[in-house]
DNA sequence: GGCCAGGTTCGCT
DNA sequence: AGCGAACATGGC
């Protein structure tokens, strides 16, 4: 097993525990992705086979650097340059924070929550199909059968590399999971509804029939319009297609039950202590979260990202409450 | 046991 | 266009 390492400076300000946390929905294990003391580690799939990526911080939130580290039998120079490329972009190191957190600064909702997730950054998936799988993985179900079910596709399906004694998964490949088609899905509880979807969505990427990751460059408008078009993507799909894969900054995800009860909270506020009884405040509307959200335009990938990293976190009830009520205890 | 979860499609008006 | 049901599963 060969090594090599080399380093990353993320366009400041970047919080590295918050970022890494935020991919594993801050439990230090989630499926492909493991942020365990300090350190973040993803197998990676590079040209020339799996590799093993490891990443802590060696600077601060101010003045930020990392340390990493790849691993692989067949590890050349193009794949160490593949792994700093694919560190960056799974982290969101080169994204500049600062025209977002301007707008956010003038928001009358907004401040509290990006004040206490200062330094996040946007992260992303390796390749667009693993988003498109997750998110329809996702779909309609609790964030605990989500978790369920990505964790079995991930132990079923994704190819596995040992290293000093410890077994890591990468994420399944179209490929392998067009090979394990909807019965393959099926016996790994997913429903007939969401195994055919992925069965088909892999296939076609697997045969080269659908290539999104050329999707990258053009209109969001015009990548909306042809993902919506496949069996399986609507608009809440496509949209955390464009902030999770595709790297677009105004994303939002039209129809998400969890960004309509927290927009609910942080716009008409969470009920305070008159009303111990009722603990949240109505959630908006699809149709009011969608208009409601045109104002965070062309930041809306970010919005999104804070929101759920606050939710994730567990700390977003408290942010909304400490905004609207300051220093107010019980 | 019933109801609901970080949606989408399908079949009705 | 707009509305309701079905979809599978686990937790409360």
């Amino acid at each position: 097993m060969k090594r090599a390492l080399f380093s990353i400076r993320p366009v400041p300000p970047f919080d590295f525990d918050l970022t890494a946390g935020y991919i594993t929905y801050f439990r230090g294990r989630y499926a492909t992705d493991i942020f365990e003391n300090g350190v973040y580690r993803r197998l990676l799939r590079l040209s020339g086979g799996l590799a093993l990526l490891s990443v802590r911080s060696t600077g601060t939130v101010d003045s930020p650097t990392l340390a990493a580290e790849v691993q692989s039998d067949g590890l050349d120079e193009e794949m160490i340059v593949e792994a700093r490329e694919s560190a960056a972009w799974l982290l969101g190191t080169d994204d500049d924070l600062t025209p977002f957190y301007r707008m956010a600064a003038a928001d009358p909702y907004l401040p509290p929550v990006v004040k206490g997730m200062h330094g996040l950054h946007i992260t992303h998936t390796a390749t667009a199909h693993e988003a498109l799988v997750l998110a329809i993985l996702g779909q309609q179900i609790s964030t605990h059968v989500a978790r369920m079910l990505r964790n079995l596709i991930t132990e079923t399906y994704g190819d596995s590399l040992v290293v000093d004694g410890e077994v890591y998964r990468a994420f399944p490949s179209p490929q392998r999971l067009a090979d394990a088609g909807i019965e393959g899905l099926r016996k790994i509880k997913f429903s007939r509804r969401k195994s055919e979807y992925i069965s088909d969505i892999s296939r076609q990427i697997a045969s080269g029939a659908l290539d999104l990751e050329c999707l990258r460059h053009q209109p969001a408008e015009d990548v909306v319009k042809l993902l919506t078009k496949i069996r399986g993507i609507g608009p809440w799909t496509a949209h955390w297609l464009l902030i999770r894969a595709l790297g677009y900054s105004d994303g939002f995800p039209h129809g998400d039950l969890a960004m309509e009860r927290m927009m609910g909270m942080l716009v008409n506020g969470s009920t305070d202590s008159s009303s111990p009884s009722s603990p949240m405040s109505s959630p908006m509307t699809s149709k009011e979260a969608s208009a409601f959200s045109e104002r965070w335009s062309p930041f809306r990938s970010y919005v999104t990202t804070y929101i759920f990293g606050a939710g994730r976190s567990g700390r977003f009830e408290e942010l909304v409450k400490g905004g609207h009520h300051p220093r107010r205890e019980a």
